[in-house]
DNA sequence: CATGAATGAGACTTCATTCAT
DNA sequence: TATGAATGAAGTCTCATTCAT
C-alpha cells in the first residue's frame, strides 16, 4: 500500500480511538509511520486528510443498496429488507463516530457538503435507494398499493439509525442475535402478517 | 440571571455558531460578558461547562414525553402520536448538533455518559416513553392487539431522528409544512387506515 | 488564638506540605478556615505572610543558645555542646525546607535579608553563640589553649546542617539513637580523649 | 552547540538570576534564543528542563573527588584535604541556590530522588568519597588510629557546605583569601599540629 | 473586620504547518 | 519524496489581589 493511502488508514484508526479533538498530526504520523512532514506530501493540510477518509466510509452502503436495485421481484420482499435493515446497522455503526464528529467542525462540514453535492451524493441516498426499490416491488404488486415506499424507507432506516446512534453513544456492542430481533420486530410492524 | 447562567447560555450560543472545536474560553467569556478567568470561579473547567449545556437540552423533550403518558386514552392515538413526533423534530433539531459534537471527544462522551447512568437516564428515554404510552393504549384496546409497542416508536422516533440528523447535515431547515407532510406519510404508514 | 495568628500557622502547615511554588492563598485560606479576602486585612500580600512565618521559625534554636551562654562552667564541655548539636538537629530539622525554599524567590530572600539586618540578626547567629560559649570555657581554662572558638563552633553546628540537608533531600526521618550516635562521632573527632 | 544543551545552559543562567519560581518558558526561550514552542521538542515539559540542569551541577565535585582516591599517599594529607574542601566551597557556592530551591517543589524533589537513586548516587557522595580517601590515608599510617574517616569527613564539607550556604542567604561573596583563611581554620582545629 | 465573586495578567503547553537538508 | 526541528499562534487554566456588600 502507498503511504498516501497508508496516511488515510491510520488517521480513520486514531479518529476511531481518540477522536475528532485528539486526532493530532504527531499521532497520525506516527501510526503511518512516517513523519509528519510527509502528511504534506500527499495532502494540502489535516482537514484534506479527514475529507477523504470520510469519503471513503460510506461506499459500502451505497454498494449493498445497488444491488438492491436488482434484487426487485426476487425472493420476498420482507427479505431483502432483512438485508437491507442489517447492512444498514452493520454500515452506520462504523461510520457513526467519524459522521457525528463532523458537527463538532462547521466549516469542515461545509466543505464536506460541497463535495456531496458536487459528486451528486446526498445523506438521503439510502433512503432514495431504498424507496426506488420498494417502487419497483409495488409497480410488480409484491406490496400494497398503499403503502408510501419513502415513508418507509424513512422508518426502515430511521429507525436503525437512532438505534446505531443510541449503541454508540452508550458505548455498548449487539449480538447478531439482536440485531436480528430489533430487525424482526420492526419489520413484523411494517409488514404485519 | 446569574453570570453561571449566563455563562451556560453564552456557552450554548458558542457552540451553536462555532462548532465545539472552535468553542474557545475566550469567545464564551466574551459572549458572557465576563472575564475568562470568572468561568473558573463556576465551573471546574471547560468540559463542565458543556457538560451542564447538555444536561439543559434534553429537558424539553422529556416534558413533553411526560405529559404524554396522562393522554392515554384522550383525543385519538394517531393525533397523539403527531404531537410526539412534531415535538421529536423540533427538540432533536436544536440539540443534533450539540449532542454529536460530543462524539469528537470519547473523553467527554464517557463522562457525559456516567452522568446519565448516575441520574438513572438514557438514550432510550424517549422511545420508551412511547413504549409505555402505546402499551397504555392498546391495554385500552385503542390500537391493535398485534402491534409491538417498543418497535412502533423506534420506527416513530427513529425516522424524525434520522430525518433531522439529514437536514442538520445539510444546513437545510424545514417549514412547518413540510414537517407535518413528513409526519402524516410516516403515520399513514404505521398506522394504515 | 486570632485569625492572624491562625493564618501564620496555617501558611506554616501549607508551606511543609505543598512546598512554597504551591502554597497559594486559596489553599491557605482554606486551612486557615477563612476566606482569601480575609489574608489581606491582616497582611499586606502573600510574602508578607511568609515573612512572618520565617521570623518565627529561628526562634527556638536562638533560646537555646542564649541558655547556653550561662552553662559556661558547669556540666562538662562536651556534654553541653552535645545539648547544642542536638537541639541544632532538631530545630534545624524543622526549618530546613522553609528556609531553602526562600532562594526559589531572590527578591523574598532580598526582603527576608532586610528585616533580618533591621533586627540585628544573622545566618550565623548560632555560630557566633557557641563560639561565645568555647571562648568563655577557654578564658576559664575548660578547653585547650589551642582551640579556635570559631572554627570549633563551624565544624560542629556545620556538620549538623550539611547532614539535616542531606535528610531531608533524601526525605528520611532519623532515630534518637541515630542522631545521638552522630554527634557522638562529631565530638569524639573535636574533642578527642 | 546544538538547542538543547543552549537550553539547559539558559535555564541555569535564568534559574541563577530569576530564581525558580520566576524562571518561565518564556524567559528561557528568550535566553535560549528559541521560540517557546522549541522548548518543547527537546524536553517534556518545564520540569524535565529543570531536572536536566540540576544533573549537570554535581558533576564538578564528585570530579574532583574521584581524582582525590589517587592522591593518598601524595602530598600531604592536609594539602589533599584542603584542595577538597577549596573544591567544595567553589563548587556548593555554584549549586546552592539551584539545589535549595527544589525543597520549594516536593513532587520536584521526589522526582530528583527517584533518578538519584536511579544512577545509584546520593548526596552523601562526596562526604563518603572523603571518608574513603582518609580510610586509606589510615592504613598507610599518615593519619592518626583515633580518627573517625566519616566523622572528620563530615566535619570537613558540613562546615563548607554551612558557611557557603550562609553566604548565598546573605548574597555575599567572599575572596580567594578569605576562604583560605576559613579552611585553614577548619584544618588548624582537625589535625592540630 | 469578613466575605467571595470578579478580574486580568501571565504561565505552561499543544499543534498544524513550514522549510532546509 | 522524506524528514523532523523550529515555529508562533492560540488554548486552557491558575492565582494574587481588589472591592462592593
Amino acid at each position: 500500500m502507498d503511504l498516501k493511502n497508508k496516511i488515510i488508514e491510520a488517521t480513520e484508526r486514531v479518529l476511531l480511538t481518540n477522536g475528532l479533538a485528539k486526532t493530532t498530526t504527531k499521532e497520525i504520523a506516527r501510526v503511518a509511520g512516517c513523519s509528519e512532514g510527509s502528511l504534506y506530501n500527499h495532502f494540502r493540510n489535516k482537514e484534506d486528510i479527514f475529507l477523504h477518509v470520510l469519503q471513503g466510509k460510506l461506499k459500502n452502503l451505497m454498494e449493498t443498496l445497488t444491488l438492491l436495485h436488482s434484487l426487485a421481484g426476487k425472493e420476498t420482499v420482507r427479505s431483502n429488507l432483512k438485508q437491507v435493515a442489517l447492512a444498514a446497522l452493520e454500515d452506520y455503526h462504523s461510520s457513526m463516530p467519524l459522521i457525528c464528529s463532523i458537527f463538532s467542525e462547521p466549516e469542515m462540514l461545509l466543505r464536506y457538503r460541497e463535495g456531496f453535492t458536487l459528486r451528486n451524493e446526498s445523506p438521503y441516498g439510502a433512503n432514495e435507494a431504498v424507496e426506488a426499490y420498494l417502487l419497483k416491488e409495488k409497480n410488480i404488486g409484491r406490496i400494497s398499493e398503499k403503502l408510501h415506499p419513502r415513508a418507509v424507507a424513512d422508518l426502515l432506516l430511521g429507525s436503525c439509525f437512532q438505534r446505531t446512534f443510541q449503541l454508540n453513544f452508550l458505548g455498548s456492542e449487539e449480538s447478531q442475535e439482536e440485531r436480528a430481533e430489533f430487525v424482526n420486530g420492526i419489520l413484523d410492524t411494517l409488514f404485519p402478517v
